[in-house]
DNA sequence: CTAGGGTTAG
């Protein structure tokens, strides 16, 4: 700094070196420092006031750089593009076009350059300005500038971002010399356009005529491996860049990482990722989402931990991620955690990071929450309303759900297909039979929108729901549709709900045919027999199963107190409270018990599997975590617990008892719903 | 002195 005082008083020609190494270093304060010395010796001419625009925008300065061109006498084309530049670097394109607008060029100013074009095109592009980015196409070809291969390569996308592909593809084959930038812009756009076979052959023509792939053909050629699924096409490609000395750049390291997410390897993903040299935030945001794809969600919530310790910033990416990792674990302590993380930063206002916490509180049985987050969005898009319409719906509002989703009509926001899931859900939960049939006969056909077998299986639980069985099973055999195990099951669970074991064993022999070893429906039909009390039929199937090696998946429940998870199986003793939880399991029986309570057994029998056995039914997994919770958590919080499967007969009315005695708010989250357990009634009007 | 293509998301 002392010698640069010394070199300004000195010289001109060397204050020009210096401006352009501050300009290449992007170094703000010697710009600055360089710039009051120019006012103080008042020596600075047209060159170097471009010098100072550019140093100033580079460091996002945008005000500061226009200030030096508004207060220069004179101007030249280059202060002009560097202001532009500055302005489409910075985020606003739209101030290039006016720029542009009001330069006069050909009367008071000369004609605009190539340098100029390059970056009008590319703010048309960042407008969709499809007709702008035309004028400018005109102008290049008479002028005689489109021989530039900037210009050529900035027309192209233009038309890739703006136009369709065939107006894409016109450009790019009339267009003579294509360089590696055309060849790599129009890899890019054929994918971005989801024609892979067509990218492909355009990269067999690159091996024929580019000399050596860049970095960017292979951020290219990874994006393809990761929309082809192709995990060995991955492994080659990522040889290759790491034997080329590629994979060091930050783009590449994140699209490997994210091919391999995508391919289903996360240790693949995991292993190259802790492999790269340098991280930033998109290579960490794109490991986490490697890992929430794969579904290690508690991988995720780590690497976030990690990478704030690592003392990068996050993005609205990287909350998107980490906050559906805790959605699909429930996590609502750390949801709330990252809320508040967000909001300190900021991004809350974003809307994807406003979906992921919609979708996070929702399905962390917090509803309210979920509400605030989507009253609180000064900007919603499709994806907004669909994760509240449906957050209502799966916590059993289908009240609140059908007012979000016809609030959302009147704004004029076209409905799409995930909507109807959320909208026919809350039809099936109030019981209009009616309406739902409306909505996906002629609401969904008048947009357009073919109904899917996520639609159909709503339909057969709305029917189910009001006790039309015998009209669901007949809706199942005659539509049309890609019935999944899913779907069946609805079915089977309403006949066992409503006592129509006629209908229900044959339903289940059907699903049998199709599915032979589908463990849920062998329970199902043992259920059904066992509320019959036809144990003989309970301990034949459950041999059968035995038999064919068919194993029912143990049932886990797992609630968060503080900072740590404590997860129960049913009737193991791992916990170090066990004991403890034991003994309030069995005072509580006891007060349930005092107001009508009635322990399901079957202790006459020795050849029924254990969890028919008497006193089985309370050790069960979400008995063990709400109990566990009840004695944990402080009196006034309510107690949220997570199953993976069907909550049980039994349990759901034990937990209904105990939120009657103890006056507190359970919430239990299983495999297919909320259930909110309060002063002795369930949300579930006790049909799940 | 100024300009081009690229990675992560609900």
């Amino acid at each position: 700094m002392e010698n640069m005082k010394l070199l300004i008083s000195v010289s001109p020609q060397t204050s020009l070196r210096l401006l352009k190494i501050i300009s290449q270093k992007r170094s703000l304060s010697l710009g600055k420092s360089i710039h009051a010395q120019l006012i103080i010796s008042n020596l600075f001419n047209i060159i170097e006031s471009n010098y100072l625009i550019d140093i100033y925008s580079k460091c996002g300065h945008i005000s500061a750089a226009r200030q030096v061109f508004d207060f220069m006498p004179n101007r030249n084309l280059v202060s002009v593009s560097s202001l532009m530049a500055g302005y489409f670097h910075n985020g606003y394109p739209s101030e290039v076009l006016s720029a542009y607008r009001i330069m006069g060029f050909g009367q008071s100013c000369s004609c605009p350059n190539e340098f100029i074009f390059a970056t009008v095109l590319a703010s048309c592009s960042d407008l969709q300005a499809l007709e702008e980015g035309q004028q400018c196409h005109a102008y290049v070809l008479k002028s005689g500038l489109i021989f530039h291969s900037y210009i050529k390569n900035v027309l192209l996308h233009m038309y890739l971002t703006c136009s369709s592909m065939e107006d894409a593809l016109q450009v790019f084959r009339s267009m003579p010399g294509l360089d590696i930038i055309s060849f790599n812009s129009m890899v890019n756009g054929l994918l971005d356009h989801g024609r892979m076979s067509d990218a492909l052959y355009l990269l067999t023509r690159m091996v024929a005529e580019i000399s050596q792939w860049d970095h960017i053909t292979y951020v290219a050629v990874l994006g393809l491996c990761a929309d082809s699924r192709d995990l060995l096409l991955s492994r080659q490609v990522h040889c290759q860049t790491s034997k080329r000395g590629i994979e060091a750049n930050l783009f590449v390291a994140s699209a490997i990482v994210d091919a391999y997410g995508k391919c289903a390897d996360s240790n693949a993903a995991l292993s190259s990722f802790r492999g790269f040299s340098s991280r930033n935030v998109v290579s960490w945001t794109s490991i986490m989402s490697a890992c929430t794809q794969n579904l290690s969600f508690e991988e995720t919530l780590k690497l976030f931990v990690e990478m704030l310790a690592d003392g990068v910033q996050p993005t609205e990416f990287t909350y998107a991620v980490v906050l559906s990792a805790c959605a699909a674990l429930a996590a609502l302590s750390n949801g709330h955690l990252l809320n508040a993380h967000a909001l300190k930063l900021g991004y809350n206002a974003h809307l994807t990071v406003g979906s992921a916490l919609i979708n996070m509180y929702s399905k962390s049985g917090s509803v309210e929450d979920a509400l605030k987050i989507f009253m609180g969005l000064t900007w919603k898009d499709i994806i907004s309303w669909n994760c509240m319409i449906n957050g209502f719906s799966h916590n059993g509002l289908g009240r609140e759900a059908l007012v979000i989703f016809h609030r959302m009509l009147t704004e004029g926001v076209a409905p799409t297909y995930v909507t109807f899931i959320g909208v026919l859900l809350a039809c099936s939960h109030l019981g209009l039979v009616d309406e739902g049939f409306y909505y996906i006969n002629h609401f969904m056909r008048n947009l357009g929108i073919v109904p899917g077998v996520e639609h159909h299986t709503c339909i057969v639980g709305l029917l189910c729901r009001a006790g039309l069985l015998n009209q669901a099973n007949v809706y199942m055999t005659t539509t049309d549709s890609n019935w999944d195990i899913v779907s069946w099951r609805t079915l089977l669970s309403a006949c066992l709900v409503h006592r129509k074991f006629l209908l229900g064993r044959r339903v289940a022999d059907y699903v049998l045919h199709l599915h032979p070893d589908d463990a849920g429906t062998y329970i199902s039909l043992s259920n059904m027999y066992a509320k019959e009390n036809r144990w003989d039929k309970v301990v034949k199937i459950r041999r059968l199963m035995r038999e064919k090696c068919i194993k029912k998946e143990p049932g886990v429940s797992w609630i968060q107190v503080r900072d740590k998870v404590h997860v129960f199986a049913s009737g193991d003793n791992q916990h170090p409270l066990i004991e403890n939880i034991h003994k309030k399991i069995a005072e509580l029986i006891d007060e349930i018990k005092a107001i009508g309570y009635a322990p399901k057994t079957a202790s006459f029998l020795h050849d029924v599997e254990e969890e028919y056995k008497e006193g089985y039914l309370n050790y069960h997994s979400e008995k063990l975590a709400v109990v566990f919770g009840l004695m944990s958590m402080p009196s006034e919080a309510p107690i949220h617990v997570i199953k993976n499967l069907r909550m049980c007969d039994d349990c759901h009315i034990a937990i209904k008892l105990f939120s009657k005695v103890t006056k507190r708010k359970i919430v239990v989250r299983d495999v297919n719903r909320f259930h909110c357990f309060e002063g002795g009634v369930c949300s579930c009007d006790d049909y799940w």
